[in-house]
DNA sequence: ACCTGAACACCGTTCAAGT
DNA sequence: ACCTGAACACCGTTCAAGT
């Protein structure tokens, strides 16, 4: 509803030096806060208590200040919420071991980039309405494992981008999963899922989230490889 | 915040005979309100300016009556929100030409799901919390159409949900973009963006979604059709 | 410079009371 | 059966005032 603009408002915003200014000691009240504790206790709360617990009056309470303290630093909820995303999303790790085949490295590559938003499901949430900036470390490492799979380094930008895509919307659709109406959830291992059928006809179809995954990335590469050879 | 579940409260409500027992013209104050015209009203409302518009004290003043009277016929916003999603969804409409090769006509079909999201940006932002059914004639179709393609009938349900969490999952990133402050659109089509580079070096690259829905469709056609043969 | 206290304009939801 | 009027417990945000 109220909108601000992003560059103007965030420059209001002193980020780093409270402690130094203020010589109080964190954690107590009138702690000196920065923006950092601010992001990590809304993290925090968050990942513990859901998407929908962080609000301003409540991580103003898990810090032990008044909401309003929290302007100083942040310019609005949504600018919070962005720091968040950016926060997550800059702390995905890609580190593939350097053996195997360059394809079994890809996918790893990219199952590793699914795991992290699986395991930040809040985060995943937020990042639709506040898109984080992509890693260029983990970009880079996937084209260039592309490249080693024999894709012409010209197209490894384009042909990354479809598998970036493709890895982002698998996740966010298999998040909705768990707040669909239709789909109830099987098994222990937290992919299994059986798709309710409304008619009568036809059994109850059930599968796994964790092989639709394995088997789009792999019709993926395969077209890839196809179309290239 | 508020949990409700939905079977229970969904009974409680009286869908149709509004009219008939109040006998008052519909439009005006206390005007039998139904729930169709709930749901119409908010989809306008949504439409026209976007899914934070929709509240439930927002819906009541355009439908002119109190926001209380909804309650009578939802359980809950979160119940009118699920009918909004489910009225959008139904609305899919996938007839494809009957000329053409099997493989275009599957493209066809897919392109088709992704302009109808396309056109209900805010249905599509809801339907994240609020996953639709599957419109089940839609995926007949496309599975018969996987099926021309030469697709083993047992496989075809596996691979049309491929496709078709590949589709959903593509236009809610694509729709992500409008939000990103690292993508900014380029040219008129609504589908070019180019892309901020915050280092110094490299060009700032460029791409059009329309083009990356084609070659990712592609690639996942390729892939069926290569491990097929 | 950094934070409090109090206010403002909103939310979704409930419920007695009307007709 | 269907809706109003008024209340309740929340929101995000602003701003003078404190230190």
């Amino acid at each position: 509803m109220t909108r601000w603009t992003h560059d103007a408002d965030l420059s209001t915003a002193n980020p780093m030096k409270a402690e130094a200014t203020t010589g109080r000691r964190p954690g107590g009240r009138g702690a000196g806060l920065t923006r950092e504790q601010i992001v990590q206790a809304a993290i925090t709360l968050m990942d513990g208590e859901g998407v929908d617990a962080l609000t301003v009056r409540g991580l103003a309470r898990a810090l032990d200040v008044e909401s309003a303290a929290l302007y100083w630093h942040f310019a609005s909820k949504d600018d919070i919420c962005r720091a968040v995303v950016e926060e997550i999303s800059a702390q995905i790790r890609v580190e593939t071991s350097a053996r195997g085949t360059p394809r079994k490295r890809l996918e790893q590559h990219l199952a590793a980039i699914r795991a992290h938003w699986r395991r930040h499901p809040s985060a995943l949430e937020l990042s639709r309405r506040f898109p984080p900036s992509v890693a260029r470390d983990v970009a880079r490492a996937g084209m260039d494992l592309l490249v080693a799979l024999g894709i012409p380094p010209d197209d490894a930008l384009d042909r990354y981008r479809v598998l970036s895509w493709s890895v982002t919307g698998f996740v966010i659709v298999e998040q909705n999963l768990a707040r669909s109406v239709h789909h109830t959830p099987a098994g222990t291992t937290g992919t299994r899922w059986v798709l309710a059928i409304e008619g009568s006809e036809g059994a109850p179809s059930e599968f796994d989230s964790d092989e639709l995954f394995h088997t789009t990335i792999g019709l993926l590469l395969d077209g890839m490889l196809a179309s290239n050879s």
